[in-house]
DNA sequence: TCCTATGCTAACTATAGTATGTAGAATCAA
DNA sequence: TTGATTCTACATACTATAGTTAGCATAGGA
């Protein structure tokens, strides 16, 4: 069963990718991991770490307490 | 190499913690994990996934929003 | 028909998370 | 002081899963 935050956190990503007209591929060149990885995220298929966070904000222009403003 | 990010989640761990008057020990119970991870996170050596960073959150009565409000 | 974007599976490696035990420092009481 | 207790650091070692990668399928647009 995935879990609510993830779930909430892979809208989040997805969001504000497509605000910014990016492919998942694209956001994961910004961020440097794996084209499928930033799918899975935004699938909530894993469980992010906070490392990987902070690259997926910062390819996204966005503050980690920015993105988590309303969680 | 510790990373920066896991050093400022630790210690904002530790300085609410014991804000709160906690030991590692209660706020493990409190978060659903174990004595010695507490430990980990606050000396940055572990690189924590949401789902715990949920659970951490919540055991210091802390939106994660707010906890990381000036990350 | 291409080409691009995404979903999804499967396999692998790296590491997060769990747990036990030892040791040392600090505090308190007798 | 001595002994008991509490808290934390740290060292393993183990199991679960995060993160990487390749490949194939499908949908949609040019």
């Amino acid at each position: 069963m995935k879990k609510v935050i993830l779930i909430k956190f892979g809208q989040r990503v997805r969001k504000e990718r497509t605000k910014l007209g990016l492919s998942q591929e694209e956001l994961a060149n910004r961020a440097g991991v794996h084209r499928t990885y930033i799918g899975m995220i935004e699938r909530a298929e894993k469980n992010i770490t906070l490392e990987n966070i902070q690259k997926v904000c910062k390819a996204l222009s966005l503050r980690i307490g920015d993105f988590f403003i309303n969680f």
